[in-house]
DNA sequence: AATGATATACGAAGAGTTTCGTAAAAGCAA
DNA sequence: TTGCTTTTACGAAACTCTTCGTATATCATT
């Protein structure tokens, strides 16, 4: 696959990333074991699954022992960022503050939580122009 | 399609769907028309989706005079917190804050839609369980 | 060495989505 | 009426994603 120019992860592969984000470089036996956790996946899916992601440039992995290591070979965070891009752009039409208003009336947060924001919407209201 | 237990749309659906909210009943040409704006679409690809989002029971549509009239038959609203609930999980692991925080970040707000957003966690911060 | 377990490689089937060519029907204009 | 345009209907190709069967290689145990 072209090297740069890295594709969106599909569902499964997101499936896997966040595996791959939680318990840093595994095998395929562990990745099919977590997936299983939340429903039956074959062993053989989920490794030509992993071998695709490699491919696509979205996994790396270290061949030196029989067991193949698996690890992400993107970020968490960047790949937040850019599915959240897409997301608002194709769900909200672009409007991240809609999205926001939404998430926090569907959703139950925290004190805490509501706090944390609201630290944040302050020192977005001070500083407010770069960012 | 069942009736009732309407499925998830796809990307394309959706864009379609975006352009049937914002205009309410429109003929195949139109939306494909306001599709070209994006991207090129050919017509009768546009009015086959058109098609199956009837058979999928996520558009109706009025056969009265030649032309066709299409128009949603899922509200906005529900599809974007179906499409969140999804979204917050496979990408966010379930935590809607961790979202927020993101969409926050990531996007400039105005200094209304900050004192909107300030204002909302008040109402939760005081009365809040229900919602 | 022989057996059994475990791993990767390969390829292809099946489902869903997107695309569009072609045909048929309906309306319009000369 | 005869053609030209617009519209819908139908079906299939192309593509992607998911799944898994089968083959082959590697390792451990006896």
């Amino acid at each position: 696959m072209d090297l740069n120019n890295i594709p969106k992860p599909t569902e499964s592969e997101l499936e896997i990333l966040q595996i791959l984000w939680l318990h840093g470089p595994s095998s395929v036996r562990f990745v099919n074991e977590k997936l299983n956790e939340e429903r039956e996946v074959g062993y053989t899916t989920t490794l030509k699954l992993m071998q695709i992601m490699v491919d696509k440039g979205l996994a790396l992995r270290n061949t030196e022992s029989r067991t193949h290591i698996y690890q992400a070979a993107v970020s968490e965070a960047d790949t937040q960022k850019r599915l959240l891009q897409k997301f608002v752009d194709t769900t909200f039409r672009g409007s991240a503050m809609k999205l926001v208003m939404q998430a926090l009336g569907n959703h139950q947060a925290s004190p805490e939580e509501l706090d944390e924001i609201k630290a944040l919407i302050e020192k977005m209201e001070s500083g407010g122009d770069d960012n």
